[in-house]
RNA sequence: GCCGAAGUGGUGGAAUGGCAGACGCGGCGGACUCAAAAUCCGCUGAGGGAUGACCUCGUGCGGGUUCAAGUCCCGCCUUCGGCACCA
């Protein structure tokens, strides 16, 4: 029997290599490809590593070792992700400086991070809360800013009452802050936005040409939201004047069945003409209702329509001269479109129920088998036809569409416009863990950038940065800081005291792992030369509709202004499920199902751990924790152990394809069908057991195929019968594609598509020496009228009735 | 409402249209042991049958295509994820 394994000590003797040899550190070595493989950075909280951060750093970490045999210089880097809401919240709540937290947090990642062995590089580590770091935050920020990028704007924003912040809307769905659970309230406040709107086509368009996950294409589509359709001009007419109001539709062949115009509360027409309202006290009772309406309320999809009819007023359907009445509903949106929409009740759903509730005419434009005063027929593109709808009569909706928009083109009533649902960035934190925003507001200049050379604006070093009840920024009570200079004009003037939001750090970090200690670059050309795009990056779904499409954003950007040399930062995206709790729910404090990875690292090892996380289910499927299986990943290791004392030079090799496994197992981690690739390996350490030995070639074969999910004992069993050699400085095996089919094969023979039997007949049998092997074995009776041979795969043979 | 993913033994999960259930867990039986644990060997979808290899059924439900369907098509049900009064 083999001795026990003692994994303590010789994962750590290894960890010791390779983090005091330095094996992983990489520079720009022209004479190897390179790949460059990237995990999320995470945040550094206070709780720790978490198993889910074992699922999705363990997929690059193989692939990066396993490339690294292959030939490949592969940088495989780390960081941290460290400004934000939590550490800051932890750090009042403790009394304690953000730094100081997030310091001992990124301490003790680090270290669990080397507990599991990971072969990251450690020289290249980056925090988005160093000055040195945060300096290019804020340099791309004023790039931003000079490219009319980035602008500071009034609008109803998302707050909220606890964390007394203003919340993206991304940060407060459902009308619940992301953070503690509090609701939203809307307020008006002035903010900062990126225009990321500017780059929605061709963050669009280039997803062709990305090897992304169809879902996440999707997930990204979707949330971009392109629309085709057209603004079109109606006036509004009431007492003593006309106003032109322009009503986005992606449906203007429907515009002989709009039967009135819808205007949101917040619209302008309210403010600009409200002398013309008649109805002044019930309009204005609205809008304060719509005010104070929780977003979540407001978009609740089933409640009942309100609204009230704009008396006084009346707008022309530019088309049909008919006049219509105007009405004022929350249920259109300030935000999109032009804030005004032509209602057609016939085939709209919301605007039927309007109109049912306000007793409004339903005029039907597409012929259809439903009767629209009953129900809404809300026609696909295509399916139906132009009825009471002067020259479109008899078109397809389509073709209608094409000819509506000619037009209004040639009328000037309207013309064609492409609309997103996806808004501008709200780019802003009135907190104080955060990139401060490097602009000064100056009373003759306006805003100011700071100065490249006055970069980085460094957080003052504040006592107190509770946050204000107004929801301005802590930094505001910070007035040695706030009060500068223009700098261009030397007046006094004030700092902007918001800080970026924690998406900002995130956007364009993989960049600096190129060149992490460049002192005057965002990343310096001649590693970006080199480095280039992220060959594989892995990541959660969770951060597929923000992050990946912010740093998508934000490369774009530095592409266009020459900093970076390619358009897009991410070549391949594969995204890991979430690992659940035993009892199959998301892990969480409060369901007490959470599971420490540091736990199962003192109880098995690091490559029990690793081994268990990556055989556990479908890598992109949500898998539940089970300690039963993390036993069996014990038991395997311990089996692979005693490879040690079976290797033999008469082993007797012929039921194991080592061509096969090889060819398998790197496609299946190339795949990140992880689990299946361990499987294989557990197939064929079942075959070496039965009987009982194995060749140095098999040997050596097996350790170099688990070495990087469990690269510790591999390390370790490779060294020991190589006489102190190391792994991680062999080669990746190759296979002999003519060798990965046997001499013979055992094929099934079905009759009449019912599994007869099996025979074995030689590879690559035609089917008249398949055919008589079947009928040798006696497996075939009776009259054949057609046989379906598959080579090396199946026989089939139907009988004449 | 729209878009997407999924539904397979006791269980986690495998299966380019070609032997359903690989591999792991659990369970049962055996070996070793004074005994237990650990380890090793064997069996393990259901039903039937002369219980050594024969039959029937079986991948959420109902139809279909095919020599052959977990896989493809049509129609449902359920679960999960994303978007959402988006005009």
């Amino acid at each position: 029997m083999p001795e026990k394994y003692d994994f303590r000590s010789v994962e750590k003797k290894w960890q010791d290599y390779w983090y005091s040899e330095r094996v992983f550190e990489v520079t720009e070595d022209k004479s190897k490809p390179k790949f460059y493989a990237l995990i999320e950075f995470p945040y550094p909280s206070g709780a720790g590593l978490h198993v889910g951060h074992i699922r999705a750093f363990s997929s690059m970490e193989v692939i990066s070792r396993k490339k690294r045999l292959e030939g490949y210089n592969v940088l495989f880097p780390i960081g941290y992700d460290a400004f934000g809401l939590p550490t800051e919240n932890y750090a009042m709540a403790t009394k304690q400086h953000p730094r100081k937290v997030t310091d001992e947090n990124i301490a003790k990642f680090s270290e669990q991070l080397m507990e599991v062995g990971y072969s990251f590089d450690w020289s290249r580590v980056v925090d988005t809360t160093d000055p040195g770091y945060y300096k290019w935050t804020q340099w791309i920020f004023i790039q931003l800013f000079k490219h009319g990028l980035a602008y500071k704007a009034t609008t109803s924003v998302n707050f909220c009452p606890k964390c007394k912040v203003v919340l993206a809307n991304e940060e407060s769905q459902g009308g619940i802050c992301d953070r503690c659970g509090s609701e939203v309230e809307q307020r008006e406040k002035d903010v900062w936005f990126l225009r990321i709107r500017n780059y929605a086509e061709r963050l669009l368009k280039n997803l062709d040409k990305l090897n992304y996950p169809e879902r996440i294409k999707t997930e990204q589509q979707n949330w971009i939201g392109r629309s085709e359709g057209a603004d079109v001009t109606f006036t509004v007419r009431f007492d003593g004047g006309e106003y032109p109001l322009v009503v986005y539709t992606t449906r203007p062949d429907t515009i002989f069945g709009a039967t009135f115009l819808v205007v949101s509360p917040e619209h302008p027409l309210l403010k600009d003409h409200f002398d013309a309202v008649l109805n002044k006290a019930e309009i204005e009772d609205y809008q304060q209702k719509a005010r104070l309406k929780k977003e979540f309320d407001r978009v609740q999809v089933n409640k009942d329509k309100t609204g009230i009819k704009v008396e006084g007023m009346v707008a022309v359907n530019p088309i049909t001269g008919a006049e219509i009445p105007v009405f004022t509903a929350d249920y259109v949106m300030m935000d999109y479109g032009t804030g005004a929409i032509m209602a057609v009740p016939a085939h709209d759903k919301r605007d039927w129920d309007f109109a049912k509730k306000f007793s409004l005419p339903i005029i039907e434009v597409i012929k259809s088998d439903v009767d629209v005063q009953v129900e809404p027929y809300c026609a696909k593109e295509g399916s139906g036809v132009m009825v009471n709808s002067g020259f479109l009569n008899g078109l397809k909706v389509k073709p209608a569409i094409k000819k509506m928009i000619e037009y209004m083109e040639q009328t000037g009533v309207g013309k064609a416009k492409v609309d997103y649902k996806m808004k501008d960035w709200a780019f802003n934190r009135q907190r104080y863990w955060g990139e401060p925003i490097p602009i000064i507001h100056c009373p003759h200049c306006g805003q100011v950038p700071v100065p490249d050379e006055e970069l980085p604006l460094r957080l003052p070093d504040l006592k107190d940065f509770t946050p204000t009840d107004d929801g301005t920024s802590p930094l505001s009570k910070c007035t040695d800081w706030v009060n500068t200079v223009c700098p261009v004009c030397g007046s006094p003037a004030k700092r902007e005291t918001d800080t970026m939001p924690q998406w900002a750090g995130s956007s364009w970090y993989f960049l600096r792992y190129e060149s992490p200690h460049d002192g005057a670059h965002v990343v310096d050309p001649e590693a970006n030369k080199y480095w280039g795009q992220v060959d594989w990056y892995n990541g959660g779904m969770e951060h597929v509709t923000r992050h990946l499409i912010y740093s998508r954003f934000w490369n774009q950007f530095l592409y266009d202004i020459g900093v970076v040399k390619d358009e897009e930062p991410y070549i391949r995206r594969s995204a890991q499920g979430l690992i659940l709790g035993s009892d199959g729910e998301k892990m969480s404090k409060s369901r007490g199902n959470v599971v420490n990875p540091d736990d199962v690292v003192k109880q098995y090892g690091a490559d029990v751990l690793r081994l268990f996380i990556m055989f556990i289910g479908d890598y992109e499927k949500p898998a539940p924790w089970s300690e039963e299986g993390i036993k069996g990943c014990n038991r395997f290791r311990q089996r692979f152990w005693g490879l040690l004392d079976m290797i033999s030079d008469k082993a007797d090799t012929s039921d194991l394809n080592l061509d096969s496994l090889v060819k398998q197992v790197g496609d299946d981690y190339e795949n990140c069908k992880f689990n299946t690739a361990i499987a294989k390996l557990m197939t064929a350490l079942n075959t070496v057991y039965a009987r009982g030995s194995l060749t140095k070639k098999e040997f050596d074969t097996l350790c170099i195929l688990l070495y990087p999910v469990a690269p510790h004992i591999t390390s370790e069993m490779y060294s020991r019968v190589h006489g102190g050699a190391k792994i991680d400085k062999t080669s990746w095996p190759k296979y002999d594609p003519k060798r990965l089919v046997e001499d013979a094969v055992e094929i099934p023979v079905q009759v009449m598509g019912k599994l007869r039997g099996r025979i074995t007949i030689p590879t690559g049998s035609d089917e008249a020496q398949a055919l008589s092997a079947a009928k040798e074995a006696g497996l075939i009776d009776g009259d054949i009228a057609k046989v379906i041979y598959v080579k090396d795969k199946i026989i089939n043979v139907v009988l004449k009735r």
